[in-house]
DNA sequence: GGGCATCATTTGGGATACAATTTTGGACAC
DNA sequence: GTGTCCAAAATTGTATCCCAAATGATGCCC
């Protein structure tokens, strides 16, 4: 409880977990059994019983015979597929969404979010409060998108699958950050929320499935290609004025090289 | 204890819990305590925790505020989105597996299975205990074709959204059993199954991820249609013979046009 | 009479005690 | 030497107990 993140005990048993995993403490073949990873966690068995099923329903686990579960491999490549899963789902709700069409409440909260999106692009510099801000703003646009389709099941599916790359992620990409191409990286992001929203909107369900299956690979495809552009070279933004609908958030920036 | 299903309790609290959501036992809004539905089933806590957890995860309740989960509305159109994300997941599945190739022993494995189905098309007329050995080969393939995607996060959202509509057709398609149109839709579905296993073989991982999305949904539409086509018809299926490869696994049907 | 604060009750989260089951090790017999 | 059986240890499943937090009600003060 000396901890600073002041989550309900159990999240933070999964999330320690799954990094323990990501990273290596547990390896692959590892049997987890409840008392020993809960006197290894300082915990009591409940909330250790809740994260192994947990993540045996998240496919790092498995159970080995009647007695007990074991540590998955994970190799690179699983985080590629998992960001696949959830980009076929995130797809298949945003094509639902473009058939039913968007409430307005809906409608104007996305709007809300890109317009907010495009406003930190535009008023801030880069840095690791914007990165902040903008992940907050992007976990705001999925989850009103997984609510607005209307399918509690399809939600439940994504909510499901939502964790899992970023627990990777955050395992395996936390050491490199560079500000140039996390930069760009989030504003092609912003720029693909935008096509995605205009597709909805237009009811163009097979393009709004298309660019989120897309969006889902953001994460890593984009920031590899991104950083073998900008190698070398010198970037420079400047804060777009004149932002007046949402087709004119395309920023110039302005920076040092690496 | 009493009961026939030597299960784990635990799983048959969850199987119990969700048929009294779909079955209107618990209808929408209901706020389901710890403590009350504990008492309700008759065990303690700790079963219900894990229950509620996992309908939780699969869609059928929400927490109403910090306090409580409350059943959701579950709408006829839900099992056809639970359908149609398993659907999504499987056809992602079997696309990745056109990919990668069939290793020999999952290729003998799934031959093995539809050599098995079109067996019991030529071998036994049909009853229930027909349809159950159809269902233990029709589980059985699938699973031998989620394991075969190596991905483990596929295999598992997989099997997560299984249960789902499987615990739906059960508790609203009890009722209606038209062996004719059943034996009919579970032919079309062995058909599905040599489609998509042939397309695997191809490679065509694009018409295999077609098939497999449009077979998620034999357990309604084609019941449906089915039972539309032979309304009043008089039916009799003779048992195809000399059947030397899964070709001819195509039975025939006499009866009079409506 | 209304608003706010405090207290009680409800409820979920966590810990622990208990039961059932399975695995494993060893010993004994063949 | 090997196989089988029994017992003990380990581990999961289940029940109960405690506690913290939240919600609703009641009373007091303004």
């Amino acid at each position: 409880m000396t901890d600073m993140s002041e989550q309900t005990a159990q999240e933070r048993i999964l999330a320690e977990m799954r990094m323990r995993i990501l990273d290596g403490t547990y390896p692959p073949g590892t049997r987890l059994t409840e008392l020993g990873t809960a006197e290894d966690l300082g915990v009591s068995r409940t909330p250790i019983r809740a994260a192994i099923r947990a993540l045996a329903k998240e496919g790092f686990l498995d159970r080995s015979g009647a007695r007990g579960y074991a540590v998955r491999q994970v190799r690179p490549e699983d985080m590629r597929h998992a960001l696949q899963v959830r980009g076929v789902l995130e797809g298949e709700a945003v094509r639902r969404l473009a058939g039913i069409g968007l409430k307005p409440t809906i409608d104007r909260k996305l709007s809300e979010c890109l317009e907010e999106e495009a406003r930190l692009f535009q008023e801030h510099s880069f840095g690791p409060d914007f990165a902040a801000a903008y992940n907050r703003l992007n976990t705001e646009f999925h989850s009103t998108l997984h609510r607005a389709c209307d399918s509690p099941q399809l939600e439940a599916a994504i909510r499901q699958m939502s964790n899992v790359p970023s627990g990777m992620i955050h395992a395996i990409k936390a050491p490199e950050k560079e500000s140039s191409q996390e930069y760009v990286r989030l504003l092609i992001a912003h720029t693909q929320h935008q096509v995605i929203l205009r597709a909805i909107r237009n009811g163009d369900g097979v393009r709004a499935e298309e660019v989120m299956r897309e969006h889902a690979f953001v994460r890593i495809d984009y920031a590899e290609l991104v950083a073998e552009t900008l190698a070398g070279a010198q970037v420079t933004t400047t804060s777009a004025k004149d932002a007046s609908d949402d087709r004119s958030a395309v920023g110039k920036r302005r920076g040092s090289s690496p």
